[in-house]
Order: structure tokens, then sequence, then C-alpha cells
DNA sequence: CACCCTCGAGTTCA
DNA sequence: CTCGAGGGTG
């Protein structure tokens, strides 16, 4: 019976979770609704205590099936009274909702066959933000409640009075004598983070997001505080924003559409938003829905979802509604953002700096559209400044929607097993003594660059990468097999020093051994022995002449190599004679990036010419500094590291730019986009991510990585993010793919002609 | 001393 | 693509 406590939730599946979050929503319903309506008490205190626990305990689990009109939110639940209770006029129904297209198109069709005829849908976006409530009576503003349980609300009218936007007294003629116009109250982004750096600045608690703020915002009381607090207060409640979609308690409304109606509230000087559509098919809807499933983050506010409602206010009496929720409308629900999974781990890797890194291990769990398994957590401050532990409940989300990240434990759901993580004090690939690189450095860092297998596996896939030589073939999988094969005992490379000596019998001889893509643990044989694979020797045919691995190399390759494996030799070959700055970059080289490595190259002509200058020589190429300047004599007073550059060079790598004249060489200048700074975002059609970059530094401009004021142009294509939304904030000129093109084959005169 | 920018790392997708 | 860290520049 209750104790209290959180009740159990082994395994609940989300399916399972769902159907029980509406059952216990129903239960929880009828009975506060006969609480409060009558004196019949359908079930015991107790009982309904059980049941709001359960409920609570299953959105904690599953947050997404936390409805605004759950019962967990509302006064008759948890904290009882700080706002005077409030009737509704007209009850505020709930939506009911559909987390798929499959399913809206379901609705879509019932709608439609219950109404006997098409249909106008009015879509438009579900802010995600407090439900409200405004009474006008006679065109004056009486009174302001959230949503409550639906029919009684919390009294809000003193804070909603300070909110920006809310008239007192309708514009117009003709209200009503008893209107109650239904908003939602919220924060945009923007506001919310600059609220968000006032607390900070304060000392006061941060917001998690702009729903729990605005919810918090309007729910503050003024007495009891002092000039500070009230200040603190002010703050808040002026940036926040109301917009109106909806009416209650009006009789006979002079119009015959959702959208009118709209009209109307938008001429009495009420906030109505830009966001809406009136879509003539459920087909035209469900692209609204699309669209703005791609485009949620281009919206100034947080969206949570869609709302569709049928347009003709005729068939809202027809069709009626549930005891919950109308049937002429329904809530479309974006996959979440925030989800809640198992920290199973925390483990540590070492990439190619040598840096040690812990991230967490997950459940498997679905966030924005993708399964999550893992995600950094940086370093051990930020694991100790999250307070997770391991076997926690987390709380996990994407940022930017594209990187996950975990926020932070839910304490309540923990039962007493978990434990800290603690750093390691050796690298857990060569097991050097961990340590931070200089005095003071939060980073622990391996020491041991030359022969720790996780950096010498890094360092090889970066060369491959595109960003320094661009060897395709040679990733994560062929850097690992090259230098940690099971087989042979020594791989073929002990550092990249040996890469372009490379020799079709180095590789046929490679096993591997084979990783669950789901857990990432070695896969066992029946026998216990790990499962391997040799992924640069060609499977067998029958025709073949039988060959032992071990045995002599006759030379002849092409029968036992893979097409990858030929195909790798072959661009690592021709990556010998790539452009001298890729193979700068390559070297990994602290702090010389394709940028460094392009003014690097462009002044002294060769690793060579590079490695005879003096720091000050160094330091004096625009762009590079004396931080710089130092790094790279420290990279070439290292015996190992002069051995790389001389074995390859020995191997045939170019390491110089033919015909470049020598240090001091200065740019041949000019060109169309001289002086001018342009950013490539998005896909532009012609053009892959680097090919953009490479045609803005061919005409002479400089290809920026971010938006700043000091860009002059952005050319934006489909699945641009950040970056336009930036530079649209700053008023900078955005171009597409045609007029980039023209932009760098014919200057900025080109655009405006 | 502000800014603005690059570097480096982790991650997931088609 | 984003973030933090930290370098470079005006």
């Amino acid at each position: 019976m209750a104790d209290g406590a959180a009740p159990d939730l082994p395994d609940l599946e989300l399916e399972q979770a769902r159907d029980e979050v509406g059952r216990l929503t129903e239960r929880i319903i009828r009975a506060r609704d006969a609480y409060y309506g009558a004196d019949a008490e359908i079930v015991d205190d107790a009982t309904y205590d059980e049941w709001m626990r359960r409920l609570e305990a299953i959105e904690r689990l599953y947050p997404q099936l936390q409805g605004q009109d759950s019962p967990t939110l509302s006064v008759g639940a948890a904290s009882a009274t700080l706002f005077a209770p409030v009737e509704h006029a007209e009850r505020m129904l709930s939506l009911d909702n559909v987390f798929s297209e499959e399913e809206f198109l379901a609705w879509a069709a019932r709608v439609e066959r219950d109404a006997g005829r098409a249909v106008h849908y009015l879509c438009e976006l579900k802010i995600d933000g407090l439900a409200l409530s405004l009474r006008y009576e006679r065109g004056r503003l009486v009174s302001a409640a959230t949503r409550g349980d639906g029919r009684v609300g919390e009294d809000v009218t003193e804070n909603v009075r300070q909110i920006a936007g809310i008239p007192e007294r309708l514009a117009g003629e003709g209200h009503p004598a008893l209107v109650e116009v239904r908003g939602e109250v919220f924060f945009t982004v923007a506001d919310f983070e600059s609220l968000n750096a006032y607390q900070e600045s304060m000392g006061d608690r941060l917001f998690a997001n702009p729903r729990n703020a605005a919810s918090g915002s309007l729910r503050q009381k003024t007495e009891g505080k002092n000039e500070r607090q009230l200040q603190a207060m002010r703050e808040r409640l002026s940036r926040l924003r109301l917009t109106v979609h909806g009416v209650g308690a009006w009789r006979n409304p002079p119009v015959s559409t959702q959208s009118e109606v709209y009209g109307l509230l938008k001429s009495w000087g009420l906030p109505t938003s830009p966001y809406f559509r009136v879509a003539s098919s459920a087909a035209e809807a469900d692209a609204f829905i699309r669209h703005y499933g791609e485009h949620r983050h281009d919206v100034e506010h947080e969206i949570d979802g869609i709302v569709v409602k049928v347009d003709e206010l005729a068939l809202h009496d027809e069709l009626g509604a549930t005891s919950r929720a109308p049937r002429w409308a329904i809530a479309f629900k974006y996959p979440p953002e925030q989800v809640n999974t198992k920290l199973l781990d925390v483990v540590v890797s070492v990439g190619r700096t040598g840096r040690a890194t812990p991230f967490a291990v997950m459940e498997p769990a679905r966030v924005a559209g993708s399964v999550v398994r893992q995600a950094t957590l940086h370093n051990q401050d930020v694991v100790k400044a999250k307070g997770v532990l391991i076997g926690d409940t987390v709380v996990l989300r994407k940022a930017g929607d594209v990187i996950p990240e975990v926020l932070g434990p839910v304490v309540e759901l923990r039962d007493g097993s978990e434990r800290a993580f603690v750093m390691p004090s050796e690298c857990p690939e060569c097991g050097s003594p961990l340590a931070p690189a200089k005095e003071g450095d939060i980073d622990l860092r391996c020491p041991n660059a030359r022969s720790c297998p996780a950096q010498v596996r890094g360092r090889v896939e970066h060369i491959g990468s595109r960003g320094a030589l661009d060897i395709e073939g040679l990733g994560e999988v062929s850097a690992a097999a090259l230098t940690q094969p099971v087989r042979p005992e020594i791989p073929p490379l002990v550092t990249e020093a040996g890469l372009f000596d490379l020799r079709p019998e180095d590789l046929f001889g490679i096993d591997v051994v084979v990783r669950d893509a789901e857990t990432g643990l070695v896969r066992l044989l029946e026998d216990g022995s790990p499962d391997t694979r040799s992924p640069f020797r060609r499977q067998r045919k029958r025709t073949d002449p039988p060959f032992d691995p071990n045995g002599p190399f006759d030379g002849d390759a092409s029968h036992i190599l893979s097409a990858a494996a030929t195909q790798l030799l072959a661009n690592i070959e021709a990556a010998k004679t790539k452009e001298l700055w890729r193979f700068l970059v390559a070297l990994s080289i602290r702090h010389v990036g394709p940028v460094a490595a392009r003014a690097l190259a462009q002044w002294f002509g060769s690793v060579d010419a590079i490695r005879a200058a003096s720091r000050d020589e160094l330091a004096g190429v625009e762009g590079v500094g004396g931080i710089i300047a130092d790094s790279l004599r420290d990279w070439f007073a290292v015996d190992w590291h002069v051995e790389i550059v001389e074995r390859w060079r020995a191997a045939g790598a170019q390491l110089a730019t033919p015909g470049h004249p020598g240090p001091g060489a200065v740019s041949s200048g000019g060109g169309v986009l001289e002086g001018l700074t342009v950013v490539a975002t998005g896909s532009l059609e012609g053009y892959t991510r680097e090919g953009a970059q490479e045609a803005i530094i061919r005409a002479g401009g400089k290809a920026a990585s971010s938006v700043s004021k000091k860009t002059d142009f952005v050319a934006a294509g489909p699945g641009a993010g950040s970056k336009l939304a930036k530079a649209e904030e700053l008023g900078l000129r955005i171009i597409d793919a045609a007029q980039f093109h023209l932009l760098v084959t014919q200057g900025p005169g080109a655009l405006d002609g």
C-alpha cells in the first residue's frame, strides 16, 4: 500500500506505459470530478494517492507521455492552492495525440467519413508553453487562469496583467458579453536564454527549459519578496509572450470557420500566431506537419507538435467530443527531444591527441528520431557537475538536434545500487599514467604519443580524413586493422611513418576481431575464441589456386586481396602528390588545422622550409602566432616525428608545392572575392561541403567556418541550421546555390545585375 | 582587452 | 553540427 516510495517500474515498455497513462488519467479525472462536483466519493484517498504516484513515476520514466492536461500537473493534485482556484466558464478540453503520419491520416480519414464530405484543416504550431484562459467580460479582462484539471484552474491574473501585448480592453466593437480566450504563454528561445543569463548573473538557479521557466514565472507571488527578488520577477514576466488560438463560452460566434475566429481575435488586438495554414486536404495538412518537423528550430519558440483542427465550425458540433477531448481536433506530437534512459557505464576513450574522454554508455534510447547509446561527458569535472552515477536513470537530449547530451540524473528513481564514476589514473589502452599536459589543466592525457595504440590508430585515421589527405578507404576500421590486427603479431603500421611503404603482402594476412555493432563487445565463436575477419583478403573462388596466408607471398596480389584493399593501396599511392597543406594537417601537429596549414604552406612552400624556419619567421605568417610557432618547433624537435617526414619523403610523398620559389612568396592576390568572407552552410546544389570552400578560396575569398558580423555572404542551402539563423539575426546577405555559383565565378557584382 | 575565429572531439545519418 | 577551450587580431 501507499508508503510514499516511487513504485517499481520493471521493464515497462513505452507502448504499455502509454496505455497505462491513459487508463490512470481517466480514473483519476473521474475520481476528481466526483470529488469537486458532488459529495460522492468513488475511491478512497489511499487508492487515489496510489494512482497518482504510479502516474508520476511513469511520467518521470517517459516524460513524452505527460500531456499538458495530466492530472499530475494540476491544482487538485500536487501543491494545492498557491493561487486561488478559478472555475472555467467552459471546460478546457485537451487534445488526443497522434505520433505518426499514419495515425494522423487515419484520424483525418475518420473525420471525413463521419462528416460525410471533404473538410478543411486549420494547422498551427503547438507551442511548448503553458495553457492559459483569459476571461473577458464586455471586452474587459477580468481574470486569467491556468488550465488546471480543465474544469478548475489557478488564478494568475495579477501576473498575466504584466505580460506585454495582452490587452486590458479588447479593441473594436461588438464583443460578446462573456468570452474566454484560450492561448499559450511561453518564452522564445532567445528570451529564455537571456533570462537564464540574467538568472546566472544574479546567482539564481537556471531553468531547465522554456516551458518550465514559463510555468514557474506565472506562479510567482509578490508577497514576502525583497526589492531584488521583485526585480527578478519583473525580468521574468516582462519576457513572457502569449498567443491565442481559441475561444470558450462564446455562444453564437458570427463566423463559420475556426480561421475566421482567429481573424476576429486578431482584430480585437489579441496576439495570434503567424504560423498557421488552412489546408484543403489531409495530405496538405500532412505536408505542413512534415515541413515543421524539419524546420522545428527555425521558429523562435519551442514547439512539441502541430495542432490540426477542422476549420468548419458547424462540423465541430456534428463531430462532438469524448469525455476528455474534441473529435474535431488532434495534436500531432513530434518525437521527444528529451527522454529518460539507463546509464549503464562510463567508459574512457583516448583520442589521437592522447586526451582521455569519459563517455556515457546507455541503454539504447530513441531521441529526436534516432537511436542513441553513447554521449560524451567531456571530462571528470563535467561528470561530477552533472551528478550522474553509474546505474542512474538519466535525462538524455540532442543538443541542436544532433549531438546527444546527458543532462543529469533522475534522482527520485535511484535505488541505492548506483555507484560513482572514478576517473582511471592509467590510459585504458596502453596503461601509461594519465596526467594533465600542464599545471591546472582539467583534461588528462596519455603521454605515450608514439606507441599508445589508441593514439596511433587515431592519427592514422586522421590522415585519411577529409580535412587531411582525404584517402578513401582509410577510416576507422582500416586504421584499426592496420595498427592493431590480432594477427600478425607485429602490425603493418607501428606508427604512421610506414603508411606510404605498405605493400600488398602487408595487407593480405591481416585478421581483425569482429565487434558486435550493438554492444561493442568482441564476438566469440562457439569454442570461446574471438570471431575474426580478414577485411583485406578476397573471398576465395573455387577456381582460385589455394593459398596459405602464412606462406611465402608470390608477388601477385590480384587474386588474394579484396577490392577494398587494392583500392586502398591505390588511394594511398595517389595521396603522395596531394597539396602541401594536406600533409601538414596529416602530421597531427597541435594547433595546426586546415586554416593554419594553408597559411604555412602558402608562405613556405615545403615541409623542409617550415622545419628550418625560426620561431619569429613562423609567427610572422598571418594567422600564426607564438603558440602555433612553438608548437611547430617542438614537433620538429622530436626524432620520431622527423622520421615520419623522412620516411614519407623516401616513399615518394611530395611534401612541397611544385614551383614554389621558397619562403616569403606572397599570394598572387586578386580574384573576384578578394577581401570578402563567405560562409557556406546546408547543402548547396552543385557543390560538396569541401568543394564550396575550395571555390571560395580559389576565387580569392576567405572561407570562414562560423558566421559573425565580419561575414560578407552566407550561402545557405536546404538543411542549413543555426548558421542561417545567426545570419538572419545579424542581417547578413544570404544567397542560394545559384547565386553562390555566380559569386565565386564572377564576383559580388554579378549578384546585383 | 574584446571580440572573433579556429581547433579538436564526439556523434549519427544517408 | 555544436560545444568548450584557447589562440590571434584590431
